[in-house]
DNA sequence: TTATTAAATGCAAACGCTTGCACAAACACT
DNA sequence: AGTGTTTGTGCAAGCGTTTGCATTTAATAA
């Protein structure tokens, strides 16, 4: 089974080439008569149109590399990555381009591994799913002028083409109603130190408390990773040891751990403990007590992110922005407000 | 920032473009100052040689596609596909290969979609996590001679590459198990019909009762597809209408869905009803009660696949084999033996 | 009819790389 | 010194497209 080429359809139909690679994008100045007889050869002949070669002189590969900041089994791990992939995937089937996943087992060999796939020319943008505090392949891609969005914050690069929820404002909000609905000694299990967003909360959250000159005892609060087992060593820690009524988990998952150690401690949610997560994972709602959570449209943020790079790849004079989607309080029965 | 090429290193160093790229690959008949020379160039230029021309004359793409026999959507959020994805991606990192993924809103589409990342060249071959019965793909690329496996069974094409697990004798020796264990009345949570699995899983079930004198009530049967809700309703048209002291569940979502159901109508977990799950996804291993499952090894099914694919691809000679994985049933709360 | 313009097609170069083959230089052997 | 091998490089074709420009053919105008 011999691969069957432009040429191949071109002496077949007895015209040139050139006559073929018009018929295919549809030019104009191609008579209907011609077009016909070529689409006919086309189909006979099984001919698709070889896409590498496409991409070498048209310097352009329709597709678009992936890139978590994290190993990929441990981000793969996370409803959150589905999501966002789940977003990013639907886009990039709509718009015809290809979706290139990037591996590596540590975060320097995923930033080398990510820039190389610009760099090799094998795809067109980035998408970051970043949550990571320093980010050095930003400054990599912003020095060699790589188009790139940012699902997420960076720290050093805050203006720069992304999209991101506003976390500050979203722990902020969070904690007023919660102010407003009685809540007094509050407690919180954050997620890793390290992401931009564990940052970004917790100020939201001490912030707030601040404004109603109340403050977090720091030792309420634990930092943990999400894995099941960590969140509840942490989520022990903090309630074994503290007096609180309200526990804001910063994800779903460490929520869920949080409900879990807490009712293994003997205290009912949410009557003497209120907890709360963050995401609105879809699993987790389902849970007794189905969770109470800040909903975050992690689907969505998938999708505006590639199509913002979409639009950056077709449009030059179109540079990128900031989108921030808000966020929504979801009242499930882990916590009641009044 | 103009792009450097293979022509701007050889002028640079005063060689041929050649030679660049013997230096490139290595070759051994170049000689060692050469390189050395050349190397330098390379870097200081920053030269990374276009992938895409690459693969033009090679006619390898050294990516792989990934096809998921379903709405991306719904397949990224069970963990049974992020878990395989997991293992592709860890091996293609490693083997150097990039991992396109295709999306699209239906079987057919998807099935078109694929087939093209193929037909246009952008793969050298696929890995189908294809779970649907009557696979028109396969036919397609079995005619095409194109390289693929296939993560599951085919019921039209037995003899294939693929990678799976054993589901019928999964089912079969977990049944035995029980009734050994004294379980009595059996009752099952099925997945959507058309997966061979869910075929394959409910004869096991039914040919060890067959075994031992015992038949399975049809009505105790539910197929359900894999949203919360419609498991809950599953499970509860099964728990309130019949007498069952064991309840498989052919997911550990289902598994999940049916303990909170279970629950919910009185029933104590494990003590009247044992309920045990397929696949021991993290996530749901935390539960409380824990879900007693028939772990399968999901990750390294992944890996398995994906290895025997680049086999394929790389040695002409090779042209893959079933590999069938053993499964191991794992004792948590949910259910217990004797 | 001939000149002029428009419509349809072909030519050939280019995209950035690899590789078979030819060839020059350096070395080894009578 | 002459012949035969190595060893190291370069030449040029080719991978399958696209596209600016030239060219042919058809259509219109004068």
């Amino acid at each position: 089974m011999k691969k069957v080429t432009i040429k191949d359809v071109a002496k077949e139909a007895e015209v040139s080439p050139s006559t073929v690679s018009r018929v295919i994008s549809d030019s104009p100045n191609i008579s209907k008569s011609t077009k016909e007889k070529v689409r006919f050869i086309m189909d006979e002949m099984g001919y698709y149109p070889n896409a590498i070669a496409r991409s070498l002189v048209k310097q352009k590969t329709r597709s678009i590399g992936l890139v978590m900041s994290r190993p990929t089994d441990r981000a793969l791990a996370n409803p959150f990555f589905s999501g966002v992939i789940q977003g990013i995937a639907a886009v990039a089937q709509e718009k015809n381009y290809s979706l290139l996943l990037t591996a590596a087992d540590n975060y320097e060999d995923e930033y080398q591994e990510a820039l190389k796939q610009l760099k090799v020319g094998r795809v067109d943008g980035l998408v970051l799913l970043a949550s990571r505090i320093n980010d050095d392949l930003i400054k990599q891609l912003l020095k060699n002028n790589f188009p790139f969005v940012l699902i997420g914050r960076s720290q050093e690069f805050p203006s720069i083409p992304r999209v991101d929820n506003d976390n500050y404002k979203a722990a902020f909000d969070l904690i007023e109603k919660l102010i407003k609905s009685g809540y007094k000694d509050f407690s919180v299990l954050a997620g890793h130190k390290d992401y931009v967003f564990t940052g970004d909360r917790l100020k939201g959250v001490i912030d707030a408390l601040k404004a109603h000159s109340m403050n977090l005892d720091p030792v309420k609060i634990e930092f943990t990773d999400f894995t099941f087992k960590s969140a509840e060593q942490s989520a022990y820690k903090i309630l074994s040891n503290h007096k609180t009524d309200a526990l804001i988990a910063f994800d779903d998952l460490l929520g869920m751990a949080a409900v879990q150690t807490a009712e293994a401690l003997g205290f009912s949610v949410p009557d003497q403990l209120g907890i709360v997560g963050f995401n609105d994972h879809t699993l987790v709602s389902y849970l007794k007590p189905s969770l109470t959570t800040v909903k975050i449209p992690i689907v969505d943020m998938g999708e505006r992110a590639i199509s913002m790079l979409i639009k950056m790849l077709e449009d030059s004079s179109y540079t990128g922005e900031e989108e921030i989607i808000s966020t929504e309080i979801i009242e499930r029965e882990s916590l009641k407000f009044i």
